[in-house]
DNA sequence: TCGTCTATATAATCATACAATATGCTCAGA
DNA sequence: TCTGAGCATATTGTATGATTATATAGACGA
């Protein structure tokens, strides 16, 4: 995942409280040390400290006031779909509850971008998704199909020639990444799900919206229930 | 709109150049002047800047190396769906298209949320969403209305128990929040669309997961038509 | 021509000092 | 006893200077 740039220090400071956070090892309303004894603690400076502070608090995970000190904020004042704060929920605990709010949030605009796309593409972005779904095509392993499967879908995405979808995408797409490629890996045909990409790919082509959005609605629904078990190859536990 | 912490130095110092570089003023690619001129060029401290700087780093939008310099980042990095990002957007420049893509937002999830609502919202979520529904028949002019339609539409994102999509409606709503006022405005008949949510309101209490998602999406429809000027109580296909 | 080393500019980090700001307490006055 | 103004205090906010790390570009030698 590694979302946050923990190449500098005070990224790796966000980093360490963010996912102290997130994870509920700090409760919200629970108040921080002070700067100085945190900063101490955690051998760092005060700058590099309240460098950290301050992206922490633009992601809405705490708040600073003179005097009264740093707190926690309440869960409905985080920023959930900052990128930084999906990655950290899903490296500190990926409860079956989550993935499964992601996932409904792919299925619900998935279906949807794919009519957009049927509608707003241009010749070179049909261009790319041909391009993705033939390396789907010629995929020899889960690992060059789940490349070029996620290729696919954002090339989709990016068709819609809507950046918010787009970054929507994105944001969600890669917090569901790691699980999605279990689902490749745990069906016996990892290509089970071409035809769909196909369909799809056609009525874009063809700029049939509605189609467009069944097909992906079926394919998702399906990699759903893929995902959940209900197939064969049980290999966990 | 105002979302940033202007209270503060650093947030003033981010909001001014967070705007400048959401309006194009300062184009991708180009690099900032150094820290050292460019604080005193604001008046301010390298320390306030700084924070600054990390913020927006944080969202994207700049990035800053050693020897190199500070440069704005192109487009695609930036986190469009960052409630300040979309704010500064929003404040700098409303162009039509943008706006239209907001709306795109709204079509694709708030039909699908009225779905997850009506088979997953609680007893007291459905009390929360009727107290909005009754305040927006009570109303008695259009910021009454405009209040409590906000707060409708709120209680079905709530009642959804996705925080996820929680979060998204809070974004994309506040953004498009000044020109959803205009809708109401518009029209003759501010609660022209009553009819509309009471129907999403009878779907999610009784359970009926298919009927919400149709009629939010004729709400929505309508709402949309009314906005673009294609008069009102005439539904356009 | 190529790679390595060195100089240098810039951000990154640190340490310290001072200012602004809430909070809660004290204490005068009714 | 209650009330409110104001002061003490703790904490974040801001400023400044110094030092370190890092990446670029140019010099140098093979």
């Amino acid at each position: 995942m590694r979302v946050a740039n923990a190449r500098n220090l005070h990224g790796h400071v966000t980093q360490q409280l963010g996912i102290r956070i997130v994870s509920g090892q700090l409760q919200p309303g629970e108040a921080l040390p002070r700067e100085e004894a945190l900063a101490e603690q955690m051998e760092v400076s005060r700058t590099a400290l309240r460098e950290a502070m301050r992206v922490l608090s633009a992601k809405g995970l705490v708040e600073a006031r003179p005097k009264v000190g740093t707190r926690v904020r309440e869960e409905r004042y985080w920023h959930q779909l900052d990128a930084d704060v999906l990655a950290w929920r899903c490296a500190s605990m990926p409860p079956a509850d989550f993935v499964q709010k992601l996932g409904q949030m792919r299925e619900i605009f998935e279906p949807a971008a794919a009519a957009f796309a049927a509608r707003r593409r241009d010749a070179a972005q049909l261009k790319e998704l041909e391009l993705a779904y033939r390396a789907m095509e010629a995929s020899r392993n889960t690992d060059e199909w789940a490349e070029a499967d996620l290729q696919f879908h954002e090339a989709v995405l990016v068709a819609t020639n809507n950046e918010l979808m787009i970054s929507l995408f994105s944001i969600v797409e890669t917090a569901l990444g790691s699980f999605f490629v279990q689902s490749a890996r745990k069906s016996r045909d990892f290509k089970y799900s071409l035809p769909y990409h196909q369909q799809v790919f056609e009525a874009i082509r063809r700029r049939q919206p509605e189609v467009a959005r069944d097909a992906m609605q079926k394919m998702i629904v399906d990699s759903r229930a893929n995902m959940t078990g209900k197939r064969p190859t049980r290999k966990s536990a």
